[in-house]
DNA sequence: TTGACATGAGACAGATCTGTCTGTATCTTT
DNA sequence: AAAGATACAGACAGATCTGTCTCATGTCAA
């Protein structure tokens, strides 16, 4: 039997959707309490602040993400470099999804640019937690400077994030993918 | 003999540095008419509305990034390529600089969400001008595929300029321009 | 049935920001 | 010197947002 969603549970969803395609800041409380049909009462007993939210917000993209990796080292459990090829892929297709409207924590590193900020602060934790176990995942590949090609494949990565949000009609996600496999196999012809 | 600042510039150098440095929502129009020593009434005279003097921001980083690519051409008249490599380690060398806080219009473009609003509009036609100079650029290089090179140096330039902001303290230049070499190479090699 | 408690609807307070307006001082020009 | 334009300081209005509070309604267990 399906249980039912509870409130708090649709909150989040609600202000997933509408923080992730319209942005944090531009999306109030009030239109979160209205779509999710909800009383205000009820919301704040659920998240005390507006920040609170945000922060749990993260925590969901925060998951989904490591998912992704989790995901590639099931597929590949043999070889770490394959586990980077298939994550590199995943995200390539992920980018090109009309729904996909950028990084999460890097747009909310931008919208809350004050340093010690609630959100910005979770954002900022969420990024470096996920790139941490990509960039175990290349030490693992064995390539001559794992640290390097980490560093490349995140500046890569960030960016991609950046066109395919802002440039969506121009982004193809076989661009991304065969720069990120030529910034790999770079470095494994010329080690 | 040097002609005083005139008001209107005062205010346009003051917005720069604290729109860039604290972000252009964090910044309100007190703040810079304090700082920039006017009068509330002059203020508005000279930017009749917050957004009119946000679109004056814009404009002065756009002609600043193209002032760069005319000093690559200038360097290099001979060898669109070697404009293209000068390039890359200029914008390297400006983003491990200090006072370095990422790209104008990609943070103004987050900042402000919203389809159409005078401050994403402007920001993202700045991005696409003087991204589309670089793309020719890439174009008088003769090489196989030039916009998917350019392209891919796109997503590498805007992650570097994400991660040299959000991460600081960890972006190395050489670590960037080694990648955007180790593309352009890529393609050389390949065709 | 009834009482305890959660929920819905929405008014309200307080803070913050943009942009207008008023009154005074200063500067330039004739 | 006089007059008109300009600049300054700051009050004020209007909008917007977060978070609190009130009160009516519904629900479930004893």
């Amino acid at each position: 039997m399906e249980k039912k969603e509870s409130a708090k549970e649709r909150i989040l969803r609600v202000a997933n959707e509408l923080f992730y395609q319209e942005g944090v800041r531009a999306v109030g409380i009030d239109r979160i309490i209205l779509e999710s049909e909800v009383a205000k009462a009820s919301f704040y007993r659920s998240f005390p602040t507006k920040d609170d939210l945000v922060v749990a917000y993260l925590e969901l993209h925060r998951m989904r993400s490591l998912a992704h990796v989790e995901e590639a080292r099931e597929r590949h459990p043999e070889s770490a470099l394959d586990q980077l090829r298939f994550l590199m892929r995943r995200i390539a297709e992920r980018m090109s999804r009309p729904s996909y409207r950028g990084c999460a924590f890097m747009n909310t590193i931008v919208e809350f640019p004050e340093i010690g900020h609630p959100c910005h602060r979770k954002a900022l934790e969420s990024r470096n937690h996920v790139w941490a176990v990509v960039e175990s995942m290349a030490q693992e590949a064995g390539l001559p400077d794992p640290r390097e090609l980490a560093e490349q494949l995140r500046m890569l990565w960030s960016g991609a994030a950046m066109v395919a949000y802002i440039n969506k009609s121009e982004f193809k996600p076989e661009t991304f993918s065969s720069a990120a496999l030529s910034l790999i196999d770079g470095q494994l012809n010329a080690g």
